[in-house]
DNA sequence: TAGTTATTTAACCAGATGGTTAAATATCCT
DNA sequence: AGGATATTTAACCATCTGGTTAAATAACTA
């Protein structure tokens, strides 16, 4: 398995992990939008979103311009490359050969007993 | 944009944004493992180790096996293919669509102000 | 200058998280 | 029965998280 920066992973899943955040993160999908715009929809303090913005844009999920008072936020694709190729190619081996081995334990009903068990 | 529900993504994200629990997964990728074993490489207690199996399994990503005394651990992709599909998206769609834009405001300079942005 | 708007910072709180050690439980072995 | 092994539960602790309200900061507007 190839090697990851634990460190980016931790922020990046964490951040993916709060419904919010990624709310947030979809309504971005559709344009750049500031965070009064982004706090719109939701029954939250303003101070809420910052802080849920703040965590994006450590995660490196989000830029933030500033045009006077305004801060603007945009989507950044590249710490969520980093993640889906994590999750792809656990994905990818684990419903290749774990689930062969899966059906066959579900059929057999034993165990492997030795360390040549994939 | 699809919906998924919220509360799966949200426990499998959060299992996934802890470095030891992605390591135990790893340990699971190369085939079934109790919980001694999986405990072996780190500098933690068993205790700690269980907690996080613990997690694991109440996101789905292990199934567990009780053989006597011994919990075996075993890997399960559907959590996980929710979430790849869930990043896959949102990569694909800033990837195209979003990131030209970028490129066109990092040479424009200039801010979309209305809300056709993307 | 004064007032309004956009956003953050500070201080606080409740509950979750990730670890510990000690004790309990369940199973295997003789 | 009694002892060793595998694992969990309980109680505790420090830190993080996700929210709040009140105040500070920054920039626009009249």
């Amino acid at each position: 398995m190839v090697k990851y920066p634990a460190a980016a992973l931790n922020r990046t899943f964490a951040a993916l992990a709060d419904p919010t955040r990624r709310r947030i993160l979809a309504q971005l999908a559709q344009g750049d939008r500031c965070v009064t715009r982004l706090a719109r929809p939701y029954a939250m303090s303003l101070p809420a979103i910052s802080k849920h913005l703040r965590v994006l844009e450590k995660a490196g999920l989000l830029r933030r311009r500033r045009y006077g008072r305004v801060h603007e936020m945009q989507l950044e694709a590249k710490p969520l490359k980093q993640a889906a190729k994590w999750v792809e190619e656990y994905r990818k081996f684990w419903e290749g050969s774990l689930d062969r081995l899966a059906e066959y334990l579900e059929k057999t009903n034993k165990r492997p007993r030795k360390k040549g068990a994939a």
